[in-house]
Parts: C-alpha cells; structure tokens; sequence
RNA sequence: GCUCACGUAGCUCAGUCGGUAGAGCACCUCCUUGGUAAGGAGGAGGUCGUUGGUUCGAUUCCAAUCGUGAGCACCA
C-alpha cells in the first residue's frame, strides 16, 4: 500500500499503482474533473501517472500557478501537432516552456512567417476543441530511433541519442500525433484553453550553435485566463513606449543614422544627461582613489599582438590603412589597459607606489556583430568608466572587494539594488599557465565571498587574460545587460614589461585589477532612460524646469526668474512663445520636463511662480526665490547630498 | 554574422494591380495675449534608403547593397 497525505493533512491507504486520477475520482467526480496534473511531494507529475510510494499529493487545477507552466508546455505541443498538420514534412526538434510563454523550434525549407499565424492559430484552436488526452508511453531506445528515423525526424533521432543511458524515453501522444518529451503534460490538450497566442517567428540555431542549421522558431505564449493574455500584452505596450530608442527621440536625447552605425549622435539634451552620469562617476571614483589619465586613441597595432588582443579579437578591431608616408598600421583602441600600463611603466614604480589605481573616460571602438547593435544598449563606439589598478598579488582580494563594494553602492544611488554577480573563470581561448589562472581565481573568488552576496558560475566565460566578476541589472523589459564588472590579471603586465620595485630592490611584475562601473556610459544612460521610463530625478533631467508664460506681459519677470534660476545652477528654459498655456503644458510635459514654472500677471505682481509637477495633476504657487531654492536642493545629486549631510 | 520582416515628409502612417505621391502632428507666416495637456487661417517641405536590371516608362516588379527591428549566435 502507498499512503497519501492530502492538503488538509488527511492519510489515506491505496494499493500501488493507484493513478492520481484514481485517487481524484475516489474523493469526488468533479475534482476529477477540475483537476489537470497533480503535485507529488511537491513535484508536479502527470495525474495518470501511477503512485508508487508514500507522498503528499495536491491535486492541481488550471488556475493553480504551477498549471501555468504546463498550460504553455501543452501549447507548445498543440503548435507543433498543428504545424505539421499543415506542413507535412516540417521537422519538429525542441519546445519549451520560457519566461514569459514557449517556443517551438522548426526545420522546414520555407521559413514560417508571421502571416501563417492566423492558420496555425485556427488549427491549434482545433486540436485544442479535440481534447485528446495526452497519454504517456516509454519506448525501447532502438524504437524510439526507428520511429522517428522513419518519420523523417532527424532531429528527434539526435534527442534520443542525447538522452543518457538508464534514463527513460518518454512519449506524449494527443491523438495521433506524438512527440519525444519529458512532461509531465496536463489530461487533455482542452486544458490549454483558448488564452494564447503566437508572438513572433525568429531563427534560431540547432542546439544554439552558430555551425548548425538554423531553425524556424515559432514564439508564443499562453495564459490560464483571457484577462491574464490581455493584461501580458499591456504590460509589453507598456514596456515599448519606455524604449530608450523611442524616448531618446520623443525628448530629443540622441540619433543614430546609417553612415555611423552604432555610434551614438548625442544631441543637447542627452549629452547633458550624459555628462551628469559622467560628473557623477568622476567625483565617486575620486573618493574611492582613483585618478583620472587620459591614453591615446590610435596605437601601433604591434602592441596589440603583444597584448594578445590582436590574436584573439582581430576581427573586432578598427584598424587604419597604411599611408605612402607612413608604412604603420594603428588600431583605434578597443580597450584602455595597454594605454594605462603604457602610464604605469613611464618613470620607476616603487611597492609604495601600490595600489595605484588609474582611471579613464575611454572611448573605446569595437566592431561588433551587425545584429548584435542595439540602440545605446550595444553600440560599436562606447565611453567605458575604466580603471585599472595596479597592485601586488597579495592585495588582489582586498582590492576587488573595495570595488565590489564601490560597484554596488554606485547602483543603488540609481535604485538598483537587486543585482546579480557572475563569476566568470576561465576561458578556452586564453594566454597564461594554469598556474598562474589558479592563483587569479582564488584571488577573486576570495573577494566575492567576502562580499557575502550571492553569486553564480558562469563556467569558461572569463576574459582571455583572467577571470571575472560581472554585475548584471535587469532593465525595463526583462533584458538583463551586464554593467560592472571587476578582472583579475595576471598576464598583460607581464606581457608589457610592466614592473615595479619591491621592498628588496627586486623588479616585479604587478597585478593589474580592470574594473568599470556603469561599464559603458552609453549602455548605462540607455538602461536609465528606460529604468525611468525618462521621468527622471531631477539631478539627471536634461532641462530641469522651464518657465512658461502665460501672456507676453509677463515676459520680463520670466527671463528674470530664468536667470535666477540659473544662477543657482538649475538647468531652466523660458517659453515666451506666443501659445496658449495648455499648449504650452502639453509640450513640456510630453518632453517630460521635471518642474514647469508658470508665469502671467498675477505671479509677476506678487512675485511667485505656479509650480506644476511632471506626473502631478494641478499646481501651486509659491514666493520665488523659495521655489528656485526648493529645486536647487533637490537637484542636488545623491553622492553631493551625502558629502553635504555629513559636512 | 545567421533567419525572417521592414525602409514613403522631422515624427506616426496611408497610397501607387507600373504612368514621378497624400494625411495628422511638428515646422514657417499671419491672426489671436489666451490661467495649467493641442485657438484659428494660410504656406513650405519628399529624386518613395542606395545602386543596378526588366520596361516606352520603376517609388511600385526583380537583384544586389546599406540600414533598422525581432530572435539566434557573439560581447576583451
């Protein structure tokens, strides 16, 4: 006999093999009914399956959260039963369930495009109206092959192959159609319902391997309810118009245009922003130690070859023709170490000198994948907050703590503060002994512990010159982008001749710690437009407040208060335009102006201004030399507020 | 880089079954001086991404190319 112990805490006795479906009918028939999987000791299982050991069962229903996963998992059969429904000879290969729906990925000559969706939608309802049940059978390894070989499913061949031995080789079938599969699934393909819908075709490689044949992948996405879809594609309308491409141009922030390619063409107003965050990392980075140099953009490509850079990312690098009168060929940087080692070595270094820690603005050039650019987010010219810091081996932990700890504390002045590390080791394609990796990654491992926070591997993804602490936000879309990130290296200083001298008159080579903090300004300014969905505080908004007037008497009292506004360093325009004042309101708050400042008759008599908040319905009117003054101090930057609180 | 889609005025988009294009907003001029999300009238603006091909004729069809978007691959 198994015992079950069910939610209330009730035991019951079955004779093995019992099905949860058994179990279900024996309490009452319309739980069987309601029921589409059960949940084993918490492990969600098909509800056919037969029990066949003590455990806590829970019987789940379509709107029970963990149902959603195999509502989209079921979806993703029901699309593939329908494509090839209407499609013989289409291959299926793999179907999961993701984040936010499924996928199934296709091989067929003719690509899928997004105007088949209404047919195959049409045949999914169909199959779905069909109800079959899905039933669960395990296959002999040679048969499952067989099967599939003869249907013409090559892929699926591979997928047994995979499977290893000792592991069973399920097979779903829904009718007549079958598919390789793990499940568990729900009882019927009805139980999918009608709240889905299918997104987006894309390509997709075999196995995510760019030497394979690429497949066609049918995206989708499946709720328990109608009013949940609905709501999911809200929130991605939502999301879009916080797209920092869209509201770079709606407020006017920057342009990119086909003769430059992911270079960005910074306008007024998101330079302004730009150099705010530039401000911001510059007086942080000055606290913590760093000084600020300045290397060159075009350097012989032979000191790339030495680095190992050329060897490695040649194909990435911009590199300048030869000239009649100057046989050199030069790469415009695509990193800053070589140039800060170059400063490093000019004149003698002693160990007093350590740690020193070298900082740059570096615009840096990388020829990166067409398809990889990406508005602000992935661009081919990028500003790097960079350091390096130049220590003796014994300081490595201590100082990538430091920056940990300085990484962390500059993401939460931006409301960052769920931020996941990766630690990176090391790569196949590298340069230095494994001795020398093994002391680098002890080294930073040493410092992510002590950092406390929790962490994850991310096996063989290090720089080629050592291993690497990567901080990782997630933007408005769910799209996680690397910023930070802290690297341990061994080589390069070595590879350069850098040394210094140590309590002993010895030369030795020091240790070199890369870090960057925003990582790319341009990437980082991107995240925040979108992280604000552009409302931002007021030390980053552009123009932080604009005085409007109301009638053109008022203009003289309005480039009074303009300019003393300015004089308190507040970043403020004047509309004297010949508008209306609604008009004037909607613009600016379209453009999304943090403070409008309205001006007419009255408020030049008394001297006030009518104070209107962007996101605030209605306003109010104060003194003023008082409403400038509130602004200045909230304009005030978070770091600058701190220094001040402490002063 | 790969797969698919897209590229018409500054923006959002319509249109041309092949006979060189249109709307709204923005812009300019004039009228209007009006209290918190679009006052009115008029005007200007495009070699339909680029280059080839087919054709009497191409923005429209075909090809190549550049760029953009989604995803994949990549990211020192």
């Amino acid at each position: 006999m198994v015992a079950l112990t069910f939610p209330d805490g009730a035991r019951r006795d079955y004779p093995p093999n019992t099905t949860g479906l058994d179990v279900a009918k024996g309490i009452s028939p319309s739980l069987a009914k309601r029921t589409v999987a059960m949940a084993l000791d918490g492990e969600v299982a098909n509800l056919s399956d037969p029990i066949t050991r003590d455990a806590k069962i829970e019987f789940l229903t379509r709107e029970d959260p963990r149902a959603l996963e195999l509502i989209r998992h079921d979806a993703a059969h029901v699309l593939a039963e329908a494509v090839q429904t209407l499609w013989p000879g289409t291959q299926v290969t793999i179907g999961p369930v993701i984040e936010n729906g499924f996928y199934y990925d296709f091989f067929r000559n003719e690509p899928f495009t997004p105007e088949d969706f209404p047919a195959i939608e049409k045949k999914m309802r169909e199959i779905i109206a069909r109800d079959k049940p899905f039933t669960k059978e395990v296959w002999p390894r040679d048969q499952a092959k067989n099967v599939f070989r003869d249907k013409g499913e090559l892929f699926k061949v591979e997928l047994v192959d995979a499977i290893p031995e000792g592991e069973q080789i399920k097979i779903y079938k829904q009718g007549d159609w079958f598919d390789l599969c793990r499940g568990p699934h729900m009882t019927s393909t009805g139980k999918v319902g009608n709240a889905f819908r299918l997104m987006k075709v894309a390509g997709a490689y075999w196995r995510g391997d760019a030497k394979n044949p690429m497949l066609t992948r049918i995206y989708g996405t499946a709720f328990a309810k109608q009013d949940e879809l609905d709501a999911y594609l809200r929130q991605l309308e939502e999301a879009e118009k916080r797209d920092h491409r869209r509201l770079g141009r709606e407020m006017d922030l920057f342009h990119f245009q086909e003769e430059a390619p992911g270079s960005v063409f910074w306008h007024p107003n998101g330079w302004t922003l730009f150099q705010a965050l530039e401000g911001y990392i510059r007086r942080r980075q000055q606290d913590f130690g760093f000084i600020e140099v300045n290397s060159p953009q075009l350097m012989d490509k032979e000191l790339w070859a030495t680095t190992g850079h050329l060897q490695t990312y040649g194909d990435m690098m911009f590199l300048t023709q030869k000239r009649e009168d100057d046989e050199r060929v030069y790469a415009i940087k695509p990193m800053n170490c070589p140039g800060h080692v170059q400063i490093f070595k000019n004149g003698l270094k002693s160990y007093r000198d350590l740690p020193m820690k070298l900082a740059e603005f570096g615009k840096v050039h990388r020829f990166e994948p067409s398809g990889a650019l990406h508005g602000l987010l992935r661009v081919r010219a990028f500003t790097q907050d960079d350091a390096h810091i130049f220590i003796t081996e014994s300081q490595i932990a201590e100082e990538a703590l430091k920056v940990n700890d300085q990484i962390l504390s500059i993401y939460s002045d931006f409301g960052f503060d769920d931020v996941r590390i990766k630690f990176s080791d090391r790569p196949e394609k590298r340069i230095g002994d494994d001795a020398v990796w093994d002391k680098a990654e002890a080294a930073l491992m040493a410092a992510l512990e002590a950092s406390k926070r929790p962490w994850t591997l991310n096996k063989g993804e290090g720089a080629f010159y050592g291993p690497k602490l990567e901080y990782v936000l997630r933007d408005a879309i769910g799209r996680d982008w690397q910023c930070g990130t802290v690297q341990v290296d061994l080589n390069l200083p070595g590879r350069l001749g850098a040394f210094y001298i140590d309590e002993h008159s010895d030369k030795v080579t020091p240790v070199m710690l890369h870090r960057a903090m925003f990582g790319s300004m341009e990437r980082f300014t991107g995240i925040l437009i979108e992280h604000y969905a552009g409302h931002f505080p007021l030390w980053l908004a552009p123009v932080q407040a604009v005085v409007a007037t109301i009638t053109s008497d008022a203009d003289d009292y309005a480039r009074e208060v303009v300019a003393a506004a300015r004089r308190l360093g507040l970043r403020v325009d004047a509309d004297l335009r010949n508008e209306k004042i609604n008009y004037k309101v909607r613009e600016h708050s379209l453009a999304k102006v943090p403070a409008l400042l309205v001006v007419g008759k009255k408020e030049a008599a008394d001297r006030t201004v009518s104070i209107r908040r962007l996101g605030q319905e209605g306003q109010h009117v104060m003194g003023v030399d008082l409403a400038l003054q509130t602004l200045a101090d909230e304009a005030v930057p978070p770091d600058v507020r701190r220094t001040k609180a402490a002063a």
